[in-house]
DNA sequence: AAACCAGTGTAAAGATTCTGTAAAGATATT
DNA sequence: AATATCTTTACAGAATCTTTACACTGGTTT
């Protein structure tokens, strides 16, 4: 991965030089402008992987970049200020920053904040793409299409199927009792002779071991059922 | 969209009160526990949006409940600590918090750091999607002049249609809910017995098959719709 | 050991829900 | 009004879910 840019916009030079040498050595790509009108422009450049708004400067201040750079900015601001108020915090967030910083600060710290903003982002792209997903014991399940992987093959379950493996699979060496997955997958309380669960079980061992050499539907007789964590057969699913 | 839902972790039942009263009063829907035990078992939970995290804590403590949840936790953090303390602060957000505020604190910047998170979020979700040409699985769409071709071949869809068909290809291979495509398209939520997005669904589907062999729109039964992304026919549209 | 019994596995039948689509009606646009 | 578009209605068919029925299991009582 190529370099993250960030964006300084701080009409103190001297700040900015140190900073600057500080997160080149830190692993940043960094550019700086001193003012407000200059760094708007700059900001609109959209490489940049986020921008430190200094509060006090000339022309536009950094609430009036904010501003400028509308609520739904793409990239993350990090407001930097001199002055310790809390309604300067407050309004920086308020207006669309993403974090901010009072002066003087350590190095550190502001490090700390840069790569929890940037770790955020990557952490929200990798599940939007890879979407939830667990897998145990060979069998994957993916929420986004709603399909199950036994041994890296499709398992064509029912939405019902689906959802009691989910659940049973969100407490792997649990036992979930029969009351638990009416509940929760049929929305209605477990009544006498009920046996529709009973089914659904047998329809998902049925489908599932078709692709796997063991059952992981686990019976546990007058409470309810477990899927199974142990490794009984050895591949990666 | 329904409420976001936020975790206290929080040994202070006095200030956890406090705070559900003014988050609930804020629109989101409030769970609290009182020590780190409980609360990271709460957190696999993963439906909260957000985790308020205290420091100081009984048995297990606010970095040993952040490690404990690994830095690549999909549920963002702020941590809450009672020292001003730097070192604290910066540890909390190399451990993988996403921010930190010190108590005591305001409500109204516990809120604007709150929603400073939430909104990040929802603006990478956002621009991960919002391309503006797209071409999947030979279908190829144009915002511009809001024309939609097959295999190079102008398919003529009206408004609605065009409007599903690219929600749909926003989210290839994820099942998108007639619910969505309700609130999403026609700006209402989907009532019992109402049949007109099967019925564009339906449309868009047979103007498709005019120019393509295969479908390419698939029926989740009981959960919704998916544009496949499987390059069933092989030409470049 | 035999009888008993509640809980379970599962095939098959029955009931229910969901979807596809034609056609008619309603609404909006020109 | 004419046209295009959207929604509702209606029915058929498909998929799914539930119930029924009977066999089996494991534990308990006689």
């Amino acid at each position: 991965m190529s370099k993250k840019k960030i964006l300084i916009i701080d009409d103190d030079k001297e700040l900015t030089e140190l900073l600057s040498e500080y997160l080149s050595y830190e692993g940043f790509e960094v550019a700086a402008c001193h003012d407000g009108v200059s760094g708007l422009a700059r900001a609109y450049d959209m490489s940049f992987s986020l921008i430190l708004l200094d509060v006090m400067m000339p022309k536009l201040n950094g609430f009036e970049v904010l501003k400028a750079l509308g609520g739904q900015h793409k990239i993350p601001i990090l407001m930097l200020t001199a002055k310790g108020d809390h309604d300067d915090r407050v309004l920086g967030l308020e207006l669309g920053a993403d974090d901010y910083l009072a002066k003087p600060f350590q190095h550190r710290e502001l490090l700390a904040r840069i790569n929890a903003i940037l770790r955020r982002i990557t952490i929200v792209k990798q599940n939007d793409n890879n979407n939830v997903s667990q897998k145990i014991n060979n069998v994957r399940l993916e929420h986004a299409t709603r399909e199950v992987f036994c041994h890296q093959q499709l398992v064509e379950l029912t939405g019902t199927e689906f959802q009691i493996l989910d659940l049973l699979m969100n407490n792997v060496s649990k036992i979930v009792s029969k009351n638990e997955i009416s509940e929760q997958v049929m929305n209605r309380k477990l009544s006498a002779f009920d046996r529709s669960i009973d089914m659904h079980i047998s329809n998902i061992r049925r489908k599932l071991l078709a692709f796997c050499p063991a059952d992981k539907l686990k019976t546990i007789r007058g409470a309810g059922y477990i899927f199974l964590s142990g490794e009984i057969d050895g591949d990666k699913g």
